[in-house]
DNA sequence: GAAATCACTCAAAGCGCTTTGGAAATGATT
DNA sequence: AATCATTTCCAAAGCGCTTTGAGTGATTTC
């Protein structure tokens, strides 16, 4: 079934019932009726291919996720930022083109989503210090939205992001107050920009107590769950072991949490632990009480923010960058306590 | 740049070139070259919409991810299927198109999807007991491939599957054989074609040594790591407990594993626990020997092995379904051992 | 009663590509 | 020199839609 053959049916034109099916005005409210209700009849919906063709618009919204052996970005924290982002694209009938690419093609892919016009805008992940991504981006000229920020960057660009200095400036603060010296950081990659800027809170908070940093108890490493266990034996097990954590997810935090427990230690009165949290559907942070004291921000919800505001640059045809920084709450769990003398 | 440029700028017709680009025997190897370098010079790539309208092939594969609250399906295990099956799109330069979508209307989008024609072929994921969408899919006549398989069904089509009947059959026998008795099943949501399967297997077992089973030690519920701690603990705190659990995923037994360290019991000493590990990146179960005896079956693969099995039928043109069933290995690790007397 | 307005409707061009059915140029054969 | 096959290229149709610019009849206004 095909515009042609519809209108054939109906006896009308295809224009009548093109602008019949978009409400477009110049169509009497009688015959529009009529051509909506012989559309869902013949099960008809425009073809998609045609329809961008003719408007120039495609209706969807490109992805690039990079694969390396074992990235960063295709987890679970990946997952839930893809499911709030659809979500919003389905609200608005948007497609999302999902590529999935090693990482040595990824300029190559967004070249070609831009030649190939088969996407409006492009979402950005895991950006970088300095990220070449977003000047090939401007230089293509397609509507994109950052999931992060890229430090150092001269340029400017529409963006969504967590405070993540601030974040972990804050936690590391907490456990000062409960009287810890000691902190361990089991951070993300620091070549993502997140995880630098998160190291950089940890590190002012130090600044400002006057208390110096241990190089040795700050590591940066996969978000996995055997990255946390290792790096918390390793640490924990020093002559001068920390006496608090702060571990960069709930993925790493579980890998953590088992360590201790094999070490035969009890959280929150051995050692303190505090997370930042993605509020992962599938990873609640306890009940009640939190498990975790934790900074906590919704990557589902960064998910529905990113698409809004790329869906709304679009629209806009206003090209002037926005920017969303989200602040993070400090919600205290049973993972975390006053510092006891041994 | 589109065609029409590129070939008076080569004084060329738009045939030729287009000839040349893709490869057709009828244009000499010279003209094929010096087209195809002035493409790459001008940052040529064919505009897939136009492509697509002309050719009638789209170079897509759409994936519906049905929602409600807290879905089984936007979950990392989907994640990472996403990612092996992405993975072998871009090498065949397919696009993947996602479409997160509230349940109720999922009809809908696959009618629109067949109807907008934007797709070559469809995924389907999470099929329950003689799924409707199956029906559907057929009768809109688009090749599809299903990831499990929806039992009872009189029709046959395309699925890759795991073997979850024989997989929980064999951990039950291995449990019992340890001299487990009264074994505890904490299952993913029954409705769900994979867990009635690992139902079946596990009660097969039972029967097969002649051992019943305890309806109040059989659970299933969302596979969250809180769902698992609360079914652990509800079970556990039993008079009549299980000295042994099978677990349906890594995300329940992390809750599982945190509900036994919380009743002060020891895992693989106290009780035993197997799981079906799905062979998450960013969950490996332990690194030289494995924290939990497991039935494992990376998904990973599997959607490489549905994404590759669709694009053979898209190929192929010869429609008579494919099916490809992955066996799991037993996997011995620390969390089970001969029951003991108290 | 003629002119102007309004409410609908339509034919046809065009979006950027592929592909059919030739045509022109080249080389080989008689 | 004429014929034929081969190679190389092209004009134009068509994919299914939107949108421009124009046309029709009915209604209102002067």
């Amino acid at each position: 079934m095909n515009l042609k053959k519809l209108s054939t049916l109906l006896g009308l034109s295809q224009t009548t019932v093109s602008r019949a099916l978009n409400d477009y005005p110049e169509v009497s409210e009688a015959t529009r009726a009529r051509v909506k209700a012989a559309a869902t009849a013949h099960n008809y919906t425009a073809n998609t291919r045609a329809k961008s063709l003719a408007t120039g618009r495609s209706m969807a919204i490109g992805h690039v996720i990079p694969i390396s052996t074992r990235h960063e970005i295709v987890n679970p924290i990946f997952a839930d930022f893809i499911a709030g982002a659809g979500e919003v694209y389905s609200r608005n009938n948007h497609d999302m083109l999902l590529s999935v690419v090693p990482d040595k093609d990824e300029e190559r892919t967004y070249r070609e989503l831009a030649g190939k016009a088969s996407v409006d805008g492009v979402i950005m992940h895991g950006p970088r210090p300095n990220d070449p991504r977003i000047k090939l981006l401007k230089s293509l000229s397609i509507p994109f939205v950052v999931h992060g920020r890229a430090s150092d960057g001269d340029t400017d660009y529409s963006w969504v992001d967590v405070n993540n200095r601030r974040s972990f400036e804050r936690a590391a603060n907490f456990l000062f107050d409960l009287g810890h010296v000691r902190l361990g950081l089991i951070n993300g990659l620091e070549f993502m920009d997140f995880a630098r800027r998160r190291k950089d809170g940890f590190l002012d908070a130090h600044r400002q107590r006057g208390i110096a940093a241990d190089p040795a108890l700050m590591v940066s490493g996969e978000m996995a769950e055997d990255v946390g266990y290792q790096s918390a034996r390793d640490m924990l097990g020093r002559a001068e072991a920390p006496t608090a954590l702060i571990v960069s997810s709930m993925i790493m935090a579980i890998g953590v949490r088992r360590a201790i427990g094999d070490m035969g230690l009890k959280m929150g009165r051995d050692i303190s632990v505090i997370i930042h949290d993605d509020v992962l559907s599938y990873l609640p942070n306890g009940a009640d009480i939190p498990i975790f004291t934790a900074t906590k921000s919704s990557v589902h919800h960064a998910g529905q923010l990113c698409a809004q505001m790329l869906l709304d640059i679009i629209r806009a045809k206003d090209q002037t960058p926005r920017h969303t920084l989200l602040e993070t709450g400090l919600t205290v769990g049973e993972s975390t306590g006053p510092l006891r003398q041994r």
